[in-house]
DNA sequence: TAAATGACAAGTG
DNA sequence: CCACTTGCCATTT
């Protein structure tokens, strides 16, 4: 467990309803700007015994990376409940979608 | 101990 | 916008 790690879990739970982080993003506020394969790995290894809402997650195109498989689908429908909105090809709007921690929001 | 891996990012053409 | 290249680094093999 490193301090890398703890940051990464700290910030996805602090993802609110409603916004979406990229993996550089967090890797950039976990103080590891290089570090978004970690986040992926985290993600995978922490989902179930941190309860980390992974689904608001998305690369840096606005996309579900995860959609080939079953989940990519749910992962959507969960998104859509929380009251994010997917344009036409299934991608997120990140200008208004995306969580900044330490700024206020703008635009 | 070395090599491979990954739900990725950013740059280039 | 798409395809390809390079960088990245903790964890796994």
């Amino acid at each position: 467990m490193t301090l890398f790690t703890e940051q990464v879990i700290n910030i996805i739970k602090s993802i609110p309803i409603g916004k979406v982080m990229t993996y550089g993003q967090i890797a950039k506020f976990a103080d590891n700007p290089r570090g978004a394969r970690q986040v992926v790995r985290i993600l995978h290894t922490m989902t179930i015994k941190y309860n980390l809402p992974w689904h608001r997650v998305i690369n840096s195109k606005g996309e579900i990376s995860f959609k080939n498989y079953d989940n990519g689908q749910k992962q959507i429908e969960m998104l859509i409940q929380e009251g994010i909105c997917l344009n036409e090809d299934n991608k997120i709007d990140l200008i208004k979608y995306k969580f900044n921690p330490f700024y206020t929001e703008l635009s």
